[in-house]
DNA sequence: TTCTTCACTTCCATTTTGGAACTCGGTTAT
DNA sequence: ATAACCGAGTTCCAAAATGGAAGTGAAGAA
């Protein structure tokens, strides 16, 4: 029974990392590389055609086509031509690609957070119905109240369950608790706030 | 005026990103590297000992001893003694990396929404306190509205402000409307759902 | 004594990224 | 009409990161 591909594990390869049966692998499978996210972010900022986002980030336009090309084809970006005569294209955010507003704004808050030095932080994010600079938090939709890390358990859903019947891995718990022991270490070195 | 060092920039390298004003960029220099994310959702899920995270994530023993010593370096994760005769290790969430918890929990819920089959999702989420599974919503703690994209500014913080007093370059502008022109291109290829 | 487990290292091949220069269609400046 | 100048890339090669296989070393266990 050691036979390639009957059930047999060999290793992971990055770009196979979406066969993996968890969400978040398969998020990183898109946005995961060197550059992606801050691609996204510029788009998200105004900043959508190939010489700005160059010239922003800094990076070479052998990487940049490269990062482009993979997002238009995962449908985050949509090419789509701002002039005829000449021909010039911009890149825009598709239905999925604004999806990944959530993203963008949880790596702002831990870099803020955590990285930002005594000078403050880079950018301060307004809500402008309410008019206010704001730093958004995770509720539960259900009680409203703050997503707490030690109150949050995983199960699994209906395609681990289903692989779980299908194949000879199983499912060793029903119910993993988060982060339920990840207390702060009596020796712990201090993570500067 | 063209000497190195004096305003003028060069190529931006990976690891030079966390120079950068950007609290995006600063994160990733911390979790934006392959793996790292996939690390840290397996100590959130209880595994936290070397062998036990190589098998789960099938990479090698060489990059993962790679990553969680950088790890602990950023003080994500603390090496802890789990027991003495034999010395044996285990990695544990520090403060600041328990705060990831929301990065997470949205690369989960992009995941979910936009790579999930038609097997459904991997895992779900449990709200302990109000005992539903839910998905977790970004609001603006001010209004409590649920954050939308199209609603949300970006202005300078303290950290630009200065730095476009001190250096030469200046900030455009001083309020980015953030994704303002993210309609959908009449002939945006159809992301599926 | 040899075997196994955990927690890694070392060595080398492959893949990805970075740097520099070049292309190509169209436009404006002289 | 020719030269120079965009914007939006490509091509080629070197450097760095990653992947695969095998080895290490200390402590129990058989």
């Amino acid at each position: 029974m050691s036979v390639k591909g009957a059930g047999v594990v060999g290793k992971m390869r990055w770009n196979e990392i979406d066969t993996m049966t968890c969400s978040i692998a398969r998020t990183l499978s898109v946005v995961g590389d060197r550059w992606t996210m801050l691609i996204i972010r510029d788009v998200f900022l105004g900043i959508r055609r190939f010489d700005a986002i160059q010239h922003d980030l800094r990076l070479t336009p052998h990487r940049l086509s490269d990062r482009l090309r993979k997002l238009v084809r995962d449908e985050i970006l949509a090419r789509v031509a701002y002039e005829r005569h000449p021909h010039r294209f911009e890149y825009r955010l598709t239905r999925k690609g604004l999806d990944l507003y959530p993203l963008i704004v949880v790596l702002v808050e831990w870099g803020d957070r955590w990285m930002a030095g005594r000078e403050g932080v880079p950018v301060e994010l307004v809500h402008r119905p309410c008019g206010h600079s704001i730093r958004p938090e995770l509720i539960c939709p259900n009680c409203k109240s703050k997503i707490e890390p030690r109150e949050m358990s995983a199960r699994p859903g209906p395609a681990l369950k289903k692989r779980a019947l299908g194949d000879g891995t199983t499912v060793k718990q029903s119910r993993t608790k988060l982060a339920s022991q990840a207390q702060e270490p009596r020796d712990a070195p201090k993570a500067r706030v």
